[in-house]
DNA sequence: TTGTATGCGTTATCAT
DNA sequence: ATGATAACGCATACAA
């Protein structure tokens, strides 16, 4: 790699004139500044990004840590995040958890040694259920910012973007029992040991309490054969007309069940699942879904995350990003 | 954060003395070592890293470039490759080429300024339809060593971890032939224009020609409607009895379409398609799948990177990750 | 056993 | 208009 000092050595000037040259300072003439340029492009130099940052006790770079990225929610977060950072000319480092707090932790412990200007995380599922949070609260004293999205703590404070949880699942509900006049409505859940998962849940239960309807609900907890539970669960439970699934993969199992029941879809049951890019196209009929914004989320993380890192007075909030209910244009 | 230059201080001791003891230089006594080293702990002092990226002209970080994170292919072979950086206490900073070379040519360009010690990629589709390899060989001159992964240059001389995308597609058609005696298989294509869909094209074109059959190729380049598409296609060509899709999607969609033509799988039609982790989950019956060890060479290019850039004597090498055929329980 | 001095590549301040 | 010097934080060869 070219430096500095190697462009001075062959030009026969001073390294502070050459870097001067380089960055159009006016105390350089014309044509030294152009002689410079020339001979920096001849070689391709390029400003050694390390020593600028030690130099300017920056990083531009945002330590992003993720509990997986296999599902396509995090995924397409990850998409928007990086998309982000590039648009402000910043890099990622990214970590994943696989969802164990020690991961979590080493990530953190790892890259607060100056690696990164701050942190975008989702906490992983073994810290939110031990309700573990030194790890998180020692970053924060470092001074470090953290901004957290989706799996969020509360006693955390820092900066925050969620999805409309509660809300997203009490207007499906409703819209099942207004519009399409459904009354058993079975929520089928495989994370409600997460925030999101409880909170979740909490709008369908409060939207079935509303119109005095009884709760159905199926917990998939790590079980073993999805399809098997679901299936056992609708030959049992006859008089079930719609399904919500609050995960990408049960909704679309539910519907291979359905018809394999040899029920009609929309017309018996309907049913409305999480889903993302391509999701829809895997079931068929189109299965209806809640779309999180996830892409957005990133996006938006990165650029609060961003503000809070540059501007001097920042107040630290929380953005909630509402998600979009789409039907299947075969719902009726 | 704390410096060694503030710990010094704090002791009265010079800057050389606290940095070797921290180190447990044998020159330093035990009495300071000790000392030193108690006041680190309470003030929890960490080497800064970029200074020690600055000092040792090493970053322990790799550049990861990917052509998009929401496949679930790339996803998994992402895992495979933070584990193994993990592993090796490297850091990965990743960038998205979303397909594009204009990305991807950036990306790489602010990368080689010293903020990575290599480069881990899969070409974008756009450089690979357009055969730009320039910025690839730049690279590879200004001595940073590149890995590529599935879609590979071939004209560029690296270390390559691929999958025997021939061989794999050859075996499943030869299965097909021969144990389910298909005679009309079809093969659903939508990357047509990368190395890897030539390959698997071919594997397939060979074992027809080998058992003199016929080839059935359907092509979906962008195709705006998956599912009308294979519908349509398998109304009008009553004779297909097997379907082999060569990426995550249509494989599953087919399936779809089959049971909605009111046919019968597998006995009436035979469907193989590409997967990982939850495909097969998403099909009725169970689809069977060309398993690509996403993970497992994620790993792998992580680990030959690593090898190439700590290695003194390091000899490029291509290694091939072959595939796994997962035939689902249903298949007869 | 401890300390001094130097350099990694850059930028900024202060001479000349 | 140009150059010398210091500083970022760390590690190490060399003195003491």
């Amino acid at each position: 790699m070219t430096t500095l000092k190697e462009l001075a050595k062959l030009l026969d000037i001073s390294i502070s004139t050459v870097s001067k040259a380089l960055n159009d300072s006016h105390e350089i003439s014309e044509s030294t500044r152009t002689r410079v340029k020339e001979l920096a492009a001849e070689l391709n130099y390029r400003p050694n990004r390390i020593a600028q940052q030690l130099k300017n006790n920056k990083t531009k770079t945002i330590g992003v840590i993720l509990p997986t990225v296999t599902n396509p929610f995090f995924a397409e977060v990850l998409h928007g995040i990086e998309m982000a950072a590039t648009n402000n000319d910043y890099d990622i480092i990214v970590c994943l958890s696989n969802e164990t707090l020690h991961k979590e932790e080493r990530s953190l412990e790892l890259l607060s040694n100056g690696s990164v200007d701050g942190f975008i995380m989702a906490v992983a599922r073994e810290g939110q259920v031990k309700k573990q949070t030194k790890h998180l609260q020692a970053i924060i004293n470092s001074k470090i910012p953290i901004l957290m999205f989706d799996r969020v703590v509360n006693e955390i404070e820092c900066d925050k973007v969620i999805v409309d949880d509660f809300q997203s699942l009490y207007e499906a509900t409703q819209y099942l029992i207004e519009k399409e006049h459904r009354k058993h409505i079975l929520l089928v859940s495989n994370i409600e040991e997460l925030s999101v998962g409880k909170l979740r849940t909490e709008g369908y239960s409060k939207a079935l309490k509303d119109h005095n309807l009884k709760p159905h609900i199926l917990k998939l907890d790590n079980a073993i054969d999805v399809e098997e539970n679901i299936y056992n669960y609708l030959s049992k439970n006859k008089e079930i007309d719609a399904i919500i699934s609050i995960d990408h993969i049960t909704g679309i199992v539910a519907i291979n069940m359905i018809k394999k029941l040899g029920k009609n879809i929309p017309k018996d049951v309907s049913v409305i699942g999480f889903g993302y890019e391509h999701t829809q196209l895997l079931s068929s009929p189109k299965i209806s879904i809640i779309h999180q914004k996830a892409h957005k989320i990133g996006e938006m993380s990165m650029k609060l995350l961003i503000d809070s890192i540059s501007t001097e007075d920042h107040k630290l909030q929380t953005i909630v990003v509402p998600s979009e209910l789409n039907l299947s244009g075969s719902t009726k």
